[in-house]
DNA sequence: TATGAATGAGCATTCATTCAT
DNA sequence: CATGAATGAATGCTCATTCAT
């Protein structure tokens, strides 16, 4: 009989997948599909590269599995906004400063921008993606921007347009992480809100 | 022997030696430093993998040098900005425009941003951009951008800053290259502008 | 501590180690060496696969037990012969047909047949094979073939070659196992018999 | 250009792959599709491991390239019995004794065994043995064995399923290789012939 | 000098064997 | 003792770089 119980088992089991994805997720993040190794991979996640194979088959698999909780966890980050306090613009605004600013957010970004432009990802992941996430943010977001144009604080132009070019920077914004000059920082979210809120007119 | 004389060879040497560049930007502005392949940039530049290694001792050389080249010739192309008709605010979204639109202009921006954001990519490269070109860009478009701001086009952020949100999202637009979802297009120049005209007040 | 009793624990051990080699012999006689995984042969005995080092040191080292105690088994097989009913040619033929068609008697043969042709076999296999199993299969056989040759019903080969060409043949349409053609079965009893029964005259 | 003429070129392309064959024909006979390394077929045709793969895509497609070859060059094998001298049974006994002897003819038929019993082997390999090696076999010698059994000289049994069991025991044989014992040889072609002679009345 | 054939180091993956629990 | 998780050596395959021709 083994020493643990089966419960203690599946939940060590369980961790250690969670271990590894959390590690694949950062690795895979910062690096792409092609620059991540297997074994930074089993680095990251403290154990060796041989034993990521009792959880996923092969490193295509372990992509694609995390893009797909990727593509759910997102979803649910996202959702989180229209509990934000204030204005669809507040909300908004807190929503994007927040991401911007924390960095562990900013890896599901930076994964799905790597699924999106690397070559050779599997078609899996970036069917995945369009299908559940961006397609879906955009439907979860549709409210938020509704209701901003309604009230005249956000631009006039095709609301699913509108939200697309604001998720396509903030997406950008995130990958490319490095300010381009070491004296000026990154973009801040209120930069970014100047998309969504339209321009002042001149 | 040689039926060419020197000046001859020199020349052919260079143009060569330009051929080989002019490939390299291609095939690395487009998979990056890890996923091009040197046999790749051999069949761009329609030369033999052997040959590319007697003009540049190594991949990472070649990727430097283009480094370098593209961070003169990315200055030249922005100086040209100056030349364009109507007011800063005109000239800037011309600018934006052209770049948005004509795949050839944007091998160089990929690259800088792959140089930018890829791992593995020599320290030097990166030193070289942040030296070179994007401090440089600033510089170029300070007066530019002054004016607009003094007759009142552009949001009145500090002036290098503002520059410095604008390239680093512009910079991302053309590396993303596709759009997030395909029912709706990249944001386009209009859009863009936002971010320097200043957020319309609400 | 132990709720066994010293006698009951060493029948344990024993019944445990028959287990493993029974399965090792199914899955070592289908697969051969290299095929057969440590796993296999742990699941097929319903251990861990860490019980296995507690009853033979290697993988190879059960390989050749195995060997070793099938060269005793068959030769107990073979011994069998001399009970069956008829002439020797009956007994042979009874004999021959028993094995070609009962699967689980196969295994042996099929293993002996794996531990002479596959690559990577320890020498130390292939000897005990030459040594203790084929030439005893031979002497076992040898007044059978003779008095088969006395009263003419066997051909009047050199008995130890006619047996050589029996056994040899036999065994190889064991292994072969697989109908060479899917419309046409293997050769049968009969048809091997005619080794044995030496050709019709011309 | 290339300080060899595009024929050439060609020639030692052709030679180079043809090397490689034979030398993968000799490992894959002897150690089968999982047993025979790439480096060995690599050392076998002297060249190193990579080069393996200018010509073939992988390992499998190695295999069944080979597979593919090895079924029209037996097929030619078998054809040339009909101009061996003598009655049927004559030329295919001095067919058997033919392979029986010569080493290299016998690598084709233990490549043909591999993929008929390993495990793992490709489907397409399967396949091709099937429809494209033994079926035409058996067609090419059924006038041989039509005319035997008219003459009286081969048995009377169904004459596909005949030499079916021909096939299958020269077969066997061929890949068996090893004598079972030191002091008896293997079978020699008289014997395999009383399959086909059918058996002396008893 | 130009070619592309050859090498070999690097990485994904498998599996015998060990060992913490 | 029993388990199955962990390790690491081995092997297929790729590709930067070198070099014979």
């Amino acid at each position: 009989m083994s020493p643990l119980s089966e419960e203690q088992l599946m939940k060590r089991q369980e961790a250690r997948r969670r271990q590894i994805l959390e590690a694949a997720l950062k690795v895979f993040a910062v690096r792409g599909l092609r620059g991540a190794k297997m074994s930074m991979i089993a680095d990251e996640a403290k154990l060796s590269a041989g034993q990521l194979y009792r959880f996923f088959e092969s490193k295509e698999e372990l992509f694609v599995t995390l893009i797909r909780q990727v593509a759910q966890d997102t979803t649910r980050e996202i959702a989180m906004i229209h509990d934000l306090p204030g204005s669809p613009y507040d909300k908004l605004r807190a929503f994007t400063a927040t991401i911007l600013e924390d960095k562990s957010t900013q890896y599901p970004f930076k994964l799905i921008q790597h699924a999106n432009t690397d070559e050779d990802v599997p078609a899996e992941a970036k069917q995945l993606l369009h299908q559940f996430s961006v397609k879906r943010y955009i439907e979860q977001l549709l409210p938020l921007f509704e209701e901003g144009q309604r009230i005249g604080d956000f631009a006039q132009d095709d609301t699913r347009r509108l939200i697309s070019a604001f998720l396509t920077m903030l997406s950008a914004l995130i990958t490319l992480n490095m300010p381009l000059d070491d004296d000026h920082p990154l973009p801040n979210a209120d930069m970014l809100m100047r998309i969504v809120a339209g321009p002042r007119s001149r």
